[in-house]
DNA sequence: AGGATTTTTTGAACAGAGAAACCAGACGTC
DNA sequence: GACGTCTGGTTTCTCTGTTCAAAAAATCCT
């Protein structure tokens, strides 16, 4: 009874072909003006806009990012989310959401239903990719981009910030003021960022003679940050200071420390952790950490896709942005440190 | 020089017509065992999958859902947003994100981008809606579930938790603590789960022969919610207890208390909030609040959506969820009090 | 075996647009 | 006035699948 109002209702009601309506409403396309006002009116007055989804079939665009992300807790993804669905929305773009937990086979499910609705490219939040998958949408044209993760293959782009220099950063802030006893809790091992923030907290502590004073793996899961923590400082001579791989560990550590120890932070035990985001700058934690700056991020990820869908010859980039150490009172402050 | 796979590559590696390859991908349709292994077989040896976009074109169904959002900055909307995700995606649907503010005139335009992708059924969270457009929705046969948010035009489907009486929970159990100047910092006033939670606790208020202490207006925003509690309790007569009109900014409200104006929560003023999300059980802030649930909320609007999807002709339902008070520590417990 | 019935298969039409090829005038030039 | 060149419009083809009427094949029944 009320079908859809196509181009052809348009074209009839304004006296022209169906094609001329077409060419009203791509941009670049030459038309005259009487036309293009008569089309456009007649337009207006059937409530027309042309179909996404059928134009995407014949020019093999479909506007649609596929976004691949595990989870939402961690604050960190929300808010780049956001950012990364803002800058796509102004640029036409919107994105498709795919949640995929982390087990590498869901993941190739998840890749395979991505690619049936011919996304323009993918953002893979947060979520390792088997080479296989890879290649194949590389096969297909589809520019991939890892948002907060890297990959050894440097064909794939990645966004993350420089998680190396950030963990190093960490690491000569704590040793800078004092500390002697410096444990790591990790997220889970199969992530670069993991890796890379380790490898650069380790080194740095290493440039003093240090090593790690205890270390536990958490997978990234608020729940067992808390279980390590338990563990880790319930004997006498428990770390002087921790360092925990995301913010969102970092919390739930501060709260055993403090609700479940009594512990005091600083003063015992000096926390430090890597995102900043919002809630750690909330006074109840006032957390010592690394920024990853997700508003550059995200933009670098919306360029990287944009530049790669405007020119596929592109060359996939590698981008690891600086992200400041952002002194709060979680950790001590070494005498006189400046920035 | 890789085309991607047609349907016709299959059908021509089968030595079958492209319409039988069709008919194996389609449920319910009669195909002969033989055909339908062969077809298979060649379909994996070319990576053949249907294209979900050329689908939707014929069968008038994309198996989209446009999510409309306003921000992510409130943890509930990102829990929220996992769940419905990941049931439309059980069910075979995936979540298309159109990020909105909350201005009227830009609603209307992410509405239309949202009909240009022939989305099959609509989730506006926390989003108003003018009466037009979701008209315009109807007529185009597109179902619309109002998420956190109710209308009075009850031919919208809208899920929410039971706010007037969480409201209510509220005030009868400030009122049983023994408070006696009573405030509410609001949110927006244009929403309609601020006003139904004020109603609430007006009314509870007010059998027992209470009035409002004070009140403010945030918007929701969490820097205009600390901005009022500086005002609101740098008077000496400040309010033994404060409602925010959610978790959101019962955080921000006690950490001005707390950190900047130096009173104890609830030794000096209990703080209650409406939610319960992650973040209010952890003991930084044991946030006594109205758990709204998620979870069943997140069903409920994707169940809602089916059957409108299944059967047209559906009413629309106005789902109001009962949700508990959580009890915890950010406000004093009346003696003897069960829930 | 021959005809009736059922099941499969197929070719053509269709969904809603964009793009290339093509065509009708307007204009300019010699 | 014939020819070439623009401009703006139209025709036709295309994209990838689904669907339907009709044809073909298989099955059943006497």
């Amino acid at each position: 009874m009320d079908r859809p109002v196509t181009a052809l209702d348009v074209a009839q009601k304004a006296g022209v072909s169906r094609s001329a309506v077409s060419r009203v409403f791509t941009p670049g396309a030459s038309v005259s003006k009487r036309t293009a006002e008569k089309v456009r009116c007649a337009a207006d007055a059937l409530g027309y806009r042309p179909n996404v989804l059928a134009r995407s079939l014949i020019t093999g665009r479909s506007r649609i990012i596929g976004l691949v992300v595990a989870y939402l807790e961690n604050q960190f993804y929300p808010e780049a989310i956001e950012r990364l669905s803002r800058h796509l929305q102004e640029r036409g773009y919107h994105v498709l959401v795919f949640m995929a937990s982390n087990s590498g086979e869901e993941a190739d499910e998840v890749m395979e239903e991505l690619l049936d609705y011919q996304v323009d490219g993918i953002i893979a939040a947060s979520v390792g990719m088997s080479n296989d998958l890879t290649r194949r949408c590389e096969a297909a044209g589809i520019p991939i981009v890892l948002f907060n993760r890297a990959q050894d293959d440097d064909r794939l782009s990645s966004v993350t910030s420089d998680n190396y220099h950030g963990g190093r950063k960490l690491a000569e802030f704590l040793v800078a003021g004092g500390h002697k006893r410096v444990a790591h809790i990790a997220g889970w091992e199969g992530a670069s960022t993991q890796r890379d923030r380790e490898a650069g907290f380790v080194a740095g502590l290493a440039a003093a003679g240090q090593t790690l004073a205890a270390r536990g793996v958490s997978d990234f899961d608020f729940e067992r940050a808390k279980t390590i923590a338990r563990e880790m400082f319930s004997s006498d001579t428990y770390p002087d200071a921790v360092f925990c791989a995301n913010d969102h560990m970092a919390f739930a550590v501060m709260d055993v420390l403090r609700f479940e120890l009594g512990l005091r932070v600083p003063d015992d035990v000096s926390v430090v952790g890597y995102d900043d985001v919002t809630l750690a700058a909330w006074p109840s934690y006032d957390l010592t950490t690394v920024r990853q700056p997700a508003g550059q991020m995200a933009r670098a990820t919306v360029d990287i896709l944009m530049d790669r869908l405007a020119d596929p010859e592109t060359k996939p980039r590698r981008v690891a942005l600086d992200g400041p150490l952002i002194l709060r009172r979680s950790a001590r402050i070494p005498e006189g440190w400046t920035t």
